[in-house]
DNA sequence: CATGAATGAGCATTCATTCAT
DNA sequence: GATGAATGAATGCTCATTCAT
């Protein structure tokens, strides 16, 4: 029961969280939300920053760490189709989660504690290991190349993940890859 | 007086307000910053809601404006690109603005009040100004690529609006222009 | 068993609230110590008040019987050295009940409810008591020499009990002794 | 004003933390007897504990260097009795005081935050005087003499602050000279 | 009996807002 | 206008007490 309580916890800020930020969510709400009582969030969790803490350690890990795949033999531009899929893949499975992790790091406090945490090296996994799909594919600018495909991605979570109904994912999905594939599709092969 | 206390007040609170995000920024850290007194602020606007309107209302307007050129007679590809450039500067002469403008975005409370205000007016018309210059380019899909373009706009903000240091923005903006003439210069013209 | 965990409650709180202050001590704190759970001091006593009233109750009557002695034949100053000998062995013997009969003393909300408890009465006791050892040994003021002796039992709990290691407490015993009996040593027999 | 304020601050907390005891006594019982709103109070002090070592600071120091008086030229009996009508008239002028600073005293959490403050060094001032005084007026346990003595002063502060009106004050005063003066009268001259 | 998860009133503290000066 | 002392509703958090297991 303990556990179901806590991910009842979890589920209801990593919500709150996402849709209203951090600071305007306040712990009524979030026990409102996960039907417990108010004290029964401190009896898991000492502070608010906590369960923000729990949900950036516990969960960015789970899901993050499914889309950066080291050792990858395939092709580049196989590995360039599957790394968008996967990626909007998880924005879509988990729009959650890809919207808090927008939202706080927009946030000069967040980001001054989180200077030393995984997320940062995320992203350098993320950036080295997109330098080296484009340098593969003959791009003589594989740097930029990662930068334009992340903001992409950030721009996806900017905007599907807070109107879905807005963005047919799938469909933008599909055309990125094709963009990608048009442009690179002749090299690397 | 009166207006350099007012344009104090929008400037330090622009800033607090896009760097630690509104809920989470004070009157009394407002007031410090823009010298003034915390009862200042309150002749001036009635309520810390209303200093946000205030920069959204009057400094999206100003800014935004520039980029949307209706009855640009120029061939697509040079609306593309001027395009391209005029947003891509926008972020780089205001990235205070662009960040509180994301950061809103994110916000359920404060899309909810917005909608029916000028912000979402200007992404529709961004957005059909978008389809048109596409559809004038060749594209068949021309509602998915101004999607991917307005993603990209909006993830260059939510990285370099937050570490400019990191990004060679005008690098990444020639690459970009780059890329989409590429991909459209023997279309459209 | 049941016994022992009442024992075991009651010997826990006491010292929490003789060493922190009774609004200080948190139920969990006492379950901690005592090593049973929270939920089972609620099955001893209603309510921490309780715990308290139990305390001062079963334990305060136990230890200041043994000092009043009615119909004690023997000279006034043999009394008033037993009395002495009695008073500080109770303190060594006990320090953790006298630290908190003085704490709760100078604690309007308890002596309030005291009012009509058993302490006070204790405490007329004694001073009758003394005052009547006072007199027979001749002093003019009886009463004075009451509280003086009174105040000094007082003292000795407020420093001795909190630092033992401090106060020599055997030496001070019989110094006092030896400043009582050279004082009424002439007197009296 | 906000002089007048702090006092009333002070001056409520002293009385409450001094009758019911710190943890007892809520800040908006403060701001009640004090007059002003809770908000108030953390305007001036950051946290309740503040209050606390604003007293302790502000209040003690004054009072206590009154008793202290370092190179008294006078007669070791002359400065005993001047020490006895000192310290009883420093319990009958600031009764709050004194006995807030017994019941700190009997408080472990507080003594083990003073471990280094200026209360202990006051003690120590305090004994090493009080042993000067006993030496020259001839005394072969001069420390045991000074404890008593100090004993006595809290057995003081523990009555009479407590409940005034059944102690004459006084009159015990008067009668603890005549007993020192008696003891020591015909040594130290 | 015994546990500790759960409750909610209560507490210290914060902060947008007001207002006397 | 301008200040900052003052207010009090709201927030994060605590803790005595209850109760399902």
């Amino acid at each position: 029961m303990r556990g179901r309580t806590r991910e009842a916890i979890l589920a209801s800020s990593l919500e709150l969280f996402a849709k209203r930020g951090y600071s305007a969510t306040t712990t009524e709400e979030i026990a409102r939300k996960a039907k417990v009582s108010k004290g029964l969030i401190f009896s898991h969790f000492d502070t608010k920053q906590d369960i923000l803490f729990a949900i950036v350690d516990e969960q960015f890990d789970r899901i993050i760490s499914n889309v950066l795949k080291e050792n990858d033999a395939r092709p580049a531009k196989e590995r360039l189709v599957s790394f968008v899929d996967a990626t909007v893949d998880l924005i879509k499975n988990d729009p959650l989660l890809a919207r808090l992790s927008l939202q706080l790091n927009l946030d000069d406090g967040y980001r001054k504690l989180m200077k030393n945490k995984k997320t940062k090296q995320y992203l350098d996994a993320f950036l080295s290991q997109m330098k080296a799909v484009f340098s593969e594919l003959g791009s003589n600018k594989p740097e930029l190349d990662s930068f334009i495909l992340m903001f992409l991605f950030d721009g996806i979570v900017a905007n599907y993940t807070v109107a879905p109904e807005l963005f047919p994912i799938d469909d933008i999905k599909h055309h990125l890859v094709d963009i990608l594939v048009s442009r690179w599709g002749t090299s690397g092969d």
